[in-house]
DNA sequence: CCAAAAGTGTTCCGTCTACACCCATGG
DNA sequence: CCATGGGTGTAGACGGAACACTTTTGG
């Protein structure tokens, strides 16, 4: 195969930009590096992708080594190709976000990997390129998040209206008007109020909905 | 470096995604494949990432050697990782889209690249995984068309109203009212009238315009 | 009984949409 | 003189934004 051996290979790798939502903040999954170059310098979690698996499959791999979860929703930001983004050799990374619901996400792992949720408007400054990803991530999801149903992602599967609402509100970075937001997400058929309530966020307890990934399906139209 | 030598590299390409505007109609520069494998099929142009260039310095290169062209507007559009994408070798490729005024375009190199303006809505069959990657980018483009000043770069600088809503349209495939189209552009100062008349397209002469980059700098708000 | 969060409608204003005719000129 | 594309305003519909009070109940 002359035709690719004329040509050299690089390093390709996977970064992960974990998302959770926690006492009405959106938060970032990150740890110190544990290998050098950068070793203990915050950091995004990553790894190379394998000669036999997809970018996809590795970032699912990374991911699942990480969060101990399968099926996390992700997203690909883009890949990151200056020649110097890795001190040591020269490596091409494709960053990848996730969102996931805190409560299904193992704290002695978190611990067991170093890792710590850090607040999106304290966040160090990270290894590399990494800060560079988050904030693509960030736009993206501030982009998107108003034209496709991803945000629930970030919850339990039983939620209120309150958390959705502080949702939108950390990542839009922005307060919204409580009687228009929930007068919008009537209008949303997908968004199922169930019988279930919640008693342990109010004394006067609120009602649970849910996401019918089943409606959206048939009529995948969102509008928030 | 034996932290590095664990892993094993790939090849890393990139692809460019060149739309072209003409008779109001948005096109796509395609190309037989000269090379195994695939010979013969249709392709984007494409190339091999250096060692000592970033990703952006490949897409340009290859850019600039396809097209002759500095400084062409681009947006990376993401990296495509199945394994088999490449029937070759296990190649990773980074798509990037780039737009064109057809008139900066010298036809020789067309031709001498083997070249075609293909119609979008007639797109043919492509090589491997270009037509997904052709389709992220029109997706990109219907998205973002409206909130980023883009559209000046399938122009000439000079261009008239008729023209740019001619533009509007192909990208977002439905027809625009027209005097609702001209009283927005009205409201945009970095969209300046000039006080010349292009007469190549009417008998009466029609006004063209200009993209201010400054008076954009300055206040870079755009939605139209 | 009170603090704390849930829940609920209306009015106003600005924006988007629909729509039709006159103008200038080259051939 | 006529065919061709350039250029212009208004009225009505619609959707988004602002806004405050009542309800429930655990402590």
């Amino acid at each position: 195969m002359t035709y690719y051996s004329e040509h050299s290979q690089v390093w390709v790798s996977v970064d992960c930009i974990v998302f959770g939502f926690e006492k009405n903040k959106l938060k970032l999954l990150v740890g110190r590096r544990q290998m050098d170059p950068g070793r203990g310098e915050w950091s995004l979690y990553g790894g190379f992708v394998k000669t036999n698996e997809s970018l996809e499959d590795a970032a699912s791999r990374v991911l699942q080594d990480l969060t101990g979860l399968k099926k996390i929703y992700m997203q690909q930001i883009g890949a990151f190709g200056a020649i110097d983004r890795d001190p040591g050799e020269r490596v091409i990374s494709v960053a990848y976000f996730a969102l996931i619901n805190v409560n299904d996400y193992d704290d002695k792992l978190r611990i067991e990997y170093g890792q710590e949720w850090v607040n999106l408007n304290e966040l160090p400054q990270l290894y590399s390129d990494h800060n560079i990803m988050v904030e693509k991530a960030i736009a993206w999801l501030r982009h998107h998040i108003s034209t496709e149903p991803i945000c629930f992602n970030l919850l339990p599967s039983l939620f209120t209206l309150t958390q959705l609402q502080h949702v939108y509100e950390a990542i839009l970075g922005e307060e919204i008007d409580k009687r228009n937001f929930r007068k919008r997400i009537k209008q949303i058929d997908f968004i199922e109020k169930t019988e279930l309530i919640d008693k342990l966020t109010s004394k006067r307890g609120a009602a649970l909905y849910r996401f019918n990934r089943k409606i959206y399906a048939d009529a995948p139209n969102f509008k928030l």
